[in-house]
RNA sequence: CGGGGCGUAGCGCAGCCUGGUAGCGCAUCUGCUUUGGGAGCAGAGGGUCGCUGGUUCAAAUCCGGCCGCCCCGACCA
């Protein structure tokens, strides 16, 4: 992409309502813009991102065996009455009313659509297990939204929800995605730690939170340290295997929010104890039947009887993420983004628009990174070179390779690493095959 | 929902107390000079001063009502 014409707004001053990090770099950069509180316009390089977290979620729920759909964001009030929670819900929920006067919501996760959905599909334990999962935007009322795209009310999230004829199935259907959860951060150059959530009213022990740990999170979490020393991408995993070994190396060590951290009664010995800082990325939790019953949600299982099925629902926050990242990545300049969500590859700097050696070696430079799938960000526009690195830094795209008539005429250009700040001066085309390797 | 703050050019702000032609920096546009880490000079454009009543000869400024946004606390992907 050619930055003379992209459409990439960047502020030099930090707009005064913009409060953390994450939020400032989004606004400066070009991300995001508010529409009103909690609500956000995503602009072109943000969009990119968020696409590219969305990409990443999308395989990894696949891999796990999981099955995209795409339900509706607007809702009918009558589902939430079979369930009961559309009295339980509260000043949260945005309700509407249509013009026929019907009672409506726009949808702040999705139960009971997909329980809609399965009951009347399904009908026989044969078919389980079964996930089905969308990506699709929210809208919470939240009493005080806040931290940009963060705690903004509306969000897109991938939400997953599973079917299984009894408690063990839905132990490996928790499992899975318990798995996939920490890939899929992984992945996203992200360390996340599963905690030890509220499981609310069902109980039991099947419930985490996945917290990523950045210096700027919302809250402290503390944990011990040989659980920020698995390797998570390390091996492929077999879903269909056991994954409880899996699990059960994770859970086993203390790994707990700051509410239901206390120092006291702490098994963790002081110098094994992680303490830092978190962002709530994800949520995942069983629930047994507890929409499936008052939505008469059955299935037939292998003794003929008919019983309720049994749910579990997995949220990844994917706008959030955008927020995390930056977070959990960024320094004095900028966003430093990780490889595998970063908007562009590569950002190519022309030191010199006019100048017929620049301007050549920079378009063949381009030609060859495109002709080689590397998105690149090409500033070709006039400007001062102080400006050039500066934007450049503040978009934190992966590396920077910058072209001017001054390099070439030595034949080199410089290439350099926004994550360590380490330059290099080298040969356009091995800076290419670097590029490309 | 309780407490606090703020709405003046795209962004950051001053002016308000003490009413009298709406300002500054950055950004934008034009010209010239510069050009390898947020340039210099000269000029130009850009405003329903959040909205709405009121007081007054006169309101960005004083008074009332409303709206919006932000921060702190209790709650959440």
């Amino acid at each position: 992409m050619r930055l003379s014409a992209y459409f990439l707004p960047t502020l030099k001053e930090t707009p005064a309502e913009a409060q953390i990090v994450s939020h400032r770099l989004m606004l400066r950069a070009g991300l995001i813009r508010q529409s009103s509180a909690g609500i956000y316009s995503w602009l072109p390089l943000g969009f990119r991102v968020l696409k590219r977290i969305e990409r990443i979620v999308r395989e990894e729920m696949d891999a796990a065996g999981c099955h995209e759909v795409l339900m509706p964001t607007i809702q009918p009030a009558e589902l939430w009455r079979e369930s009961g929670r559309y009295d339980d819900y509260g000043p949260e929920m945005l309700r509407i009313t249509d013009r026929h006067q019907r009672d409506m919501l726009y949808g702040p996760t999705n139960e009971e659509q997909i329980t809609e959905i399965f009951r009347t599909a399904v009908k026989s334990y044969r078919e389980l297990p079964r996930n089905l999962y969308h990506i699709q935007w929210k809208f919470r009322d939240e009493v005080r939204p806040r931290f940009g795209v963060m705690r903004g009310r509306e969000f897109l999230m991938k939400d997953a929800y599973s079917f299984d004829v009894d408690y063990a199935g839905a132990r490996r259907s928790y499992n899975r995605m318990f798995v996939s959860y920490l890939r899929t951060f992984a992945r996203m150059g992200l360390k996340a730690i599963p905690m030890q959530a509220d499981s609310g009213p069902i109980g039991g022990d099947l419930s985490h939170e996945f917290v990523i740990l950045a210096d700027t999170g919302e809250s402290a979490v503390y944990c011990h340290r040989a659980l920020l020393e698995h390797d998570v991408l390390g091996t492929d995993v077999d879903y269909d295997a056991d994954l409880e070994p899996i699990v059960a190396m994770w859970t086993k060590h203390y790994a707990v929010t700051d509410d239901k951290h206390d120092p006291e009664s702490c098994p963790v010995a002081p110098e094994d104890l992680v303490t830092a800082r978190g962002i709530e990325v994800g949520h995942i939790f069983y629930f047994g039947t507890k929409y499936s019953k008052p939505m008469n949600a059955t299935v037939t299982n292998a003794d003929g009887e008919t019983v309720p099925v049994e749910q579990g629902s997995y949220g990844i926050g994917v706008s959030r993420l955008v927020g995390a990242v930056i977070e959990a990545s960024h320094d004095e300049a900028g966003i430093v983004w990780p490889d595998a969500v970063a908007p562009f590859a590569v950002g190519l700097i022309n030191l010199k628009p006019g100048d017929a050696a620049s301007d050549g070696a920079c378009d063949d430079l381009y030609a060859k990174l495109a002709g080689a799938r590397v998105e690149a960000l090409y500033d070709d526009t006039a400007g001062r070179a102080g400006v050039k690195f500066a934007t450049m830094d503040l978009i934190g795209l992966p590396w920077q390779l910058t072209v001017g008539p001054r390099g070439l005429a030595k034949g080199v250009v410089e290439l350099k690493r926004r994550a360590t700040g380490e330059r290099e001066e080298l040969s356009g085309e091995a800076a290419l095959a670097r590029l490309t390797a």
